[in-house]
DNA sequence: CGAAAACTGCGAACGCCGTTTGCAGTTTAG
DNA sequence: CTAAACTGCAAACGGCGTTCGCAGTTTTCG
C-alpha cells in the first residue's frame, strides 16, 4: 500500500531503456534545494532542469515526497564516512551531532524535509545504526536510546534553523510600554558574540546526558 | 514595507462598514486548523466558511502569511494567565514550558506555523516578556537569556511533534542485515512505556540549565 | 447639495502547483 | 508475429494564493 521508493524496483524489463534515473532526477533537485531551498523543488522544475515534462517524473517516482525521501537519504549518505566511535560516548554522539550540523548547512532545505514525516531509507538507517553503536556501553533501556537519537536530531535541525533564519520581524504598530522586561533587555547593548559552537556542544551534550541518565539499563537490553 | 498585521487599521474611516472582522476570520482560521491541520485551511476553505468568496479575504488581511501570524498571536494568548514566577526560576520556566506544551497540544498546528520565520504579536511579546521576568534572578548575559528561551521553545516543539507523529514508516524493501545494532535493538521487547512527562521535564531542565550555566553574567546585565 | 474620494463585497481570472490520463512509439516475452 | 509491458510526452484536472475590475455604499469637502 504504502510502499516506500526502495521497495519498487527502479524499472521494468519490458519496455525501452528509460531516458533517466532516480539518481539522476535526485541529482537535479538537491542542486535546486540548495540554491533556491525546498520551495524550489517542484516537479515542473526539476522537469525542466532534465530537459522534460513534469509529467514524465512520474515514470520515476510515485510523488513528490518520494522525492523529497530520496533526497534526505541521499544527504544522509553524505555523513559517511561515520566519526570515530571508540572513546567516551559521549564524545562520539558530539562529533556525530557536529558533523549532521555540518550536513545541515550545506543542505538547509533537509531541515524541511525531516520535518515532515518521511520514510527512512539505507543511508538513515546506517546513521542510525552508528549512532546505536556509539551508545552501546551506555547502560540505559533501549526504548531511551532511541529517544536520545531523536532529541539529538530535534537539537541540532534547532541549531540549524536558527543559523538559516534571519532576526526576528520588527515590532511595528505593537505598544511596548507593557512588557518591561523586553525594552529592559533590548536595550542593554550585546555583551558579545556568544559562542555558537560551545552552546551547541553544551546544549546536545545537556540532552544527552538528561535523557539517557535517568536510571540504568534494566530490561532486556 | 513588510508590514506586520498589527501596523495596519483594521479598517478605514470612509467606505460601508465591513461584513466581517479579522478576529471573526482567525476564529474561523483557528477551527479549521484544529479539525484539519494547518493543510485544511486555505483561503477558500476559510472563506467559505464565512460565506464569502476567497478575494474577500484580502480586504482584512494582507496574505495568507498573515493569517498564520495572527492565528499563531492569538493561541499564544492562551498561554495566560501566566503561572507563578517566583520561586526557583527552573520550576517557574518548568511550569512555562508544560504550560507551552498544553497549547501545543491542543494546536497541533502551531508547531508547524511556529516553524515558518514569523511576525511576533503583542500575546507572544508578553509572553516573552514573562519568561525574561522568571529569568531576572538568573546571573546571565542577554543573549544567553534570550537562546535559552529559543531553545526551550525548540524543544517544547520537539516534544509536541514527537507526541502527534506517527510511527516510522515500516523498512520495505530494504536490506537489514547492514545493521547489526538495529536489528538487535528492534528485536529487543520494548521494556515498558517510558515516562514522557519526566522524560519532558528532564530534557528542559538539562537544555535550560546547560545554555545557562556557562559562565556568571558578565558585561551589561 | 452634489461631486469626488475612499472604502466595501464579489466574481472572474492569472499563474503556479501536484498529479492523472491518453496516446503513440519501442522493446521484450511467449 | 502478436500481445503485453514498458517508454516519453503533452494536455488536462482540480486546487492553491493572489490580483483585478466592477458596482455599490459611505464619508469628506468645496
Amino acid at each position: 500500500m504504502t510502499s516506500t521508493p526502495w521497495s519498487r524496483p527502479a524499472r521494468g524489463a519490458r519496455g525501452p531503456a528509460p531516458s533517466h534515473s532516480r539518481d539522476e532526477i535526485v541529482d537535479a533537485a538537491i542542486a535546486m534545494a540548495d540554491a533556491g531551498g525546498i520551495g524550489a523543488v517542484s516537479m515542473r522544475a526539476v522537469a525542466t532542469a532534465l530537459g522534460t515534462g513534469a509529467g514524465s517524473l512520474y515514470r520515476y517516482l510515485s510523488s513528490r515526497d518520494d522525492l523529497l525521501d530520496l533526497m534526505a537519504d541521499r544527504a544522509a549518505g553524505e555523513l559517511r564516512p561515520y566519526p570515530d566511535a571508540s572513546g567516551d560516548w559521549l564524545d562520539g554522539m558530539l562529533r556525530v551531532a557536529r558533523r549532521q550540523l555540518e550536513l545541515y548547512r550545506r543542505h538547509p532545505w533537509l531541515v524541511d524535509v525531516l520535518a515532515r514525516p518521511a520514510a527512512l531509507g539505507p543511508q538513515s538507517l546506517g546513521w542510525f545504526d552508528h549512532c546505536l553503536g556509539v551508545l552501546r556501553p551506555v547502560p540505559a533501556a533501549t526504548a531511551a536510546k532511541f529517544e536520545a537519537i531523536a532529541m539529538m536530531i530535534g537539537v541540532v535541525s534547532l541549531f540549524a534553523r536558527s543559523e538559516s533564519a534571519g532576526p526576528p520581524a520588527g515590532f511595528d504598530g505593537i505598544d511596548m510600554t507593557a512588557f518591561p522586561n523586553l525594552i529592559a533587555a533590548l536595550t542593554t547593548p550585546p555583551a558579545r558574540a556568544p559562542g555558537r559552537r560551545d552552546l551547541f556542544d553544551v546544549t546536545v551534550s545537556s540532552v544527552l546526558r538528561g535523557v539517557l541518565a535517568q536510571n540504568g539499563g534494566t530490561a532486556t537490553d
